[in-house]
DNA sequence: TCTAGCACTCTTTAACTTTGAGTGCTAATA
DNA sequence: TATTAGCACTCAAAGTTAAAGAGTGCTAGA
C-alpha cells in the first residue's frame, strides 16, 4: 500500500517525466508540489517508491523515472481522464462529413484522424466478417475463368473477392446458385454459413445435385479469402518524432516493426479481440520486444450491439494517457455512430 | 571530353565509392587499377576530373567521391550492365507461381519481390484505366442507396467502386442501363467512354430518355473514382539501412517522404509517365529536395503493346546501378508476361 | 609526361579535466 | 517519530588538448 503522499509523489514523477523527458529530481518535486516538505523528505519517499518497484534510476546521480509498474499504477489509480476538446470534436466531424460509400472510406478516415488527434500511430481494424449476418451474395462473371463474389451483410457492409470459375459452369447455373444461397441462407451468421449450407444441401439432393459442390466451394473459398484480418495503419512517423527515438537503433527497430504486418497483427491477436471496451498495454505488457518503449491503447467498436472491430493508438510509454484514452474512446464511439448511420 | 585514363579513373572512383562508402584516395586507385602509374599522376588526373565537375572532396585531406554529374556520366558511358542471376530469376518464378486472381495480387507481389531482389524500396503503379478498352460493366445493387460498379477491360482487368443509387431508380432500370452500356460501348477506350456515351445518347432520345442522365452520371462518377493513381510501396525500411542514413535527420526526412503519398506521386507525375522504357534519375534530377541523396530507376510495363503502368526502385545515389537497372528491366518484362498470361 | 618527396590540412580518436546535478546518509531538530 | 540541513560522493555531459594518420597539392627533378 502507498500512503497518500507517496501516491502524490508518484503521480508527479509520472506527469513530470511525461512532460519533460528528464528524470525527475527531489528538488523538482518539492518545488512543483504543494506538499510543503523538503527535498530530503521527498528523497526518503522516493527511496520507498523505488524499493516497491514503481520508479527507477538511470544512474546514481540522476532523478527518478517511472517503471512499467509505475505507469500501470498511474493509469489504474492516479490518472485523471482528459476531455475531448471542442476543437477535436470539430475535426472529427469535419473529416466524417465526407460521404462514405464503402467501409474502406470509414476505416481509413478514422485511422487518419485518430493519428492526427493523438500525434501517435493509429491502427484501425476492419470489422470482422464472422460476426455479421448474411444478407445477400452476388456472383459477377468477369471472364471465362473468374468471377467476382460480392457478399453483403445485414448491416450493409460489403466484402469482395475473386474466385475461379470451373470450365463447365454456365452463366445460368451461376445464377441458380446465387439465388439458392440468397434464399436459403438469409440471416445466417457468416461464421455458420458453411455448416448451414451443408445441412440445407444434405436434406435436398434433388435438382441442385450438380451445383451443390460448386456452391459449397464458393462459400468455403470466399470465407478463407475474406477472413484475413485487414487494418489501416497511419502516422507511424509520428512515433519517431518522440525523443525516446533519438537513437538510430531504436528508430530502425520500430520502423522494421511497422513494416512487418505479422507483428502488427500479433498486437491485436491475443485476448484483446475477445475483450470489449478499452484496454491499455504498457511496455512489456504488449509482449513484443521490439516495442518495449511503447504503449498501446485500444478499444473495440460495435455495430448493432456487437463488437465487430478494434482501433488503437501506439505511442511511446511516455504518452499522455489521460487525454489519449479519452480520444480513443471518443473515436470508437464516433465510428460506431458513423457505421450505424451509414450502414 | 575525357581521356581514356580519366574515364578509367572516374569509373574506379564511382565503383569503389559505391562499394566502400569511403572517399577514394589516389593511392587506393593506384593499387586497384592496372594503370601502372603512380598516385601522384592519378592525383593530377583527379584534379582535372574535379575541375570538370565529376568528382568532389568533402575536405582538403579526404579522398574523392562522385558528384551527381559523375554518377550520370558513369551511368551513361562507363557502367557495365549486370545480369540477372539464376537465383534471382528463380525467386521471381516462385513468387509468381501463386495463382493471381486480381490485379492487386500481381502488383503487390511484384512490388515485394522487386524490393527484396534489389534491397531497396520499390514502387509499382497499378495500370492506368484510361489506356484500357471497355469490355463490360456490372451494376450490383448492394442496398437501397448504394451499388457496386464493376468495370472490366478488354484485357480482363477489373476496377470497382461504390456509387449512390438515386431513390427513384428501379432494379429493372439499372439492368437496362447496364445492358445499354455493355452493348453500345464495347471496345471503346475508357478515356473516351464519356464522350462516346454522350454522342450515342444524343442520337436517340427515345425510350432511354429518363435513364440517359443516370447512365451518364454512372460513367462520369466512376471515372473520377477509378482514375486516381494507385501504387504499392514496399521495402522502405531497406533504404534506411544504408550508411548514408546514419544521421537521424536524414532518416526522418526520408521516412516523412515515404509517408507522404503526394510527394511519392510527384516522382512519377512528370514526363516519366509519357516516356516508355527505362529511366534513371540521380540525386537532384528527381527534383525533390527530401531525397537529394537518392536515385530512382523506373521502367514502364506494357499490356497488349501499350504502356499501361510503371514500376521503379528508389535507393541511395550510391547504389549498384548496373545490377539494379537489369533487375528493374527484368521485372518489368516478367510483369508484362504475367499480365499477358493472366488477363 | 611522370613521379618522388615533403609540407600542409583536416578529421578522428583518445585521454583527461571540469562542471554540476542529484543522491544517500548522518546527525540534529521539532 | 518524522523531518530536515548538511555534506560527501557519484556519475554523465561537455569541453580541452594532444597525437595520429590519411590525403592532398605543389615543386623540382628524371
Amino acid at each position: 500500500m502507498l500512503t497518500d503522499r507517496q501516491k502524490n509523489i508518484l503521480s508527479l514523477v509520472v506527469t513530470e517525466y511525461i512532460h519533460s523527458v528528464i528524470p525527475v529530481s527531489s528538488q523538482m518535486i518539492a518545488q512543483s508540489s504543494s506538499l510543503g516538505v523538503s527535498p530530503a523528505t521527498i528523497r526518503n519517499e522516493l527511496g520507498v517508491l523505488e524499493d516497491k518497484g514503481y520508479i527507477t534510476h538511470p544512474h546514481t546521480s540522476a532523478g527518478r523515472l517511472p517503471t512499467d509498474l509505475g505507469y500501470r499504477y498511474f493509469v489504474d489509480h492516479l490518472m485523471r481522464r482528459g476531455r475531448v476538446s471542442q476543437d477535436m470534436a470539430g475535426q472529427v466531424m469535419d473529416s466524417f462529413r465526407v460521404k462514405a460509400q464503402s467501409i474502406d472510406d470509414v476505416i481509413q478516415n478514422s485511422s487518419k484522424i485518430l493519428s492526427s488527434l493523438t500525434n501517435q500511430a493509429s491502427l484501425v481494424f476492419y470489422p470482422k466478417l464472422e460476426s455479421q449476418y448474411f444478407k445477400s451474395v452476388n456472383l459477377v462473371p468477369i471472364d471465362d475463368v473468374r468471377m467476382l463474389v460480392v457478399w453483403v451483410s445485414a448491416s450493409g457492409m460489403v466484402w469482395q473477392g475473386f474466385l475461379e470459375i470451373e470450365e463447365s459452369l454456365e452463366a445460368e447455373e451461376l445464377k441458380t446458385i446465387c439465388n439458392f444461397i440468397n434464399q436459403e441462407l438469409k440471416g445466417v451468421l457468416f461464421s455458420n454459413l458453411e455448416i448451414e449450407l451443408l445441412s440445407q444441401l444434405g436434406s435436398r439432393k434433388d435438382s441442385l445435385y450438380r451445383l451443390s459442390d460448386v456452391a459449397c466451394r464458393i462459400v468455403q473459398e470466399s470465407m478463407v479469402v475474406l477472413q484475413e484480418l485487414k487494418f489501416s495503419l497511419e502516422g507511424s512517423a509520428n512515433v519517431l518524432s518522440n525523443p525516446e527515438f533519438d537513437d538510430l537503433n531504436k528508430t530502425r527497430t520500430i520502423i522494421d516493426f511497422f513494416e512487418d504486418k505479422i507483428s502488427l497483427l500479433q498486437l491485436f491477436d491475443r485476448d484483446i479481440t475477445t475483450e470489449q471496451g478499452l484496454k491499455v498495454q504498457i511496455g512489456h505488457e504488449t509482449q513484443l520486444n521490439s516495442i518495449l518503449d511503447c504503449s498501446l491503447i485500444t478499444s473495440s467498436y460495435k455495430l448493432k450491439d456487437q463488437s465487430v472491430g478494434f482501433l488503437g493508438v501506439l505511442g511511446p510509454k511516455r504518452m499522455d494517457y489521460g487525454n489519449i484514452i479519452s480520444v480513443v474512446e471518443y473515436m470508437s464511439d464516433e465510428m460506431q455512430s458513423l457505421l450505424k448511420q451509414t450502414f
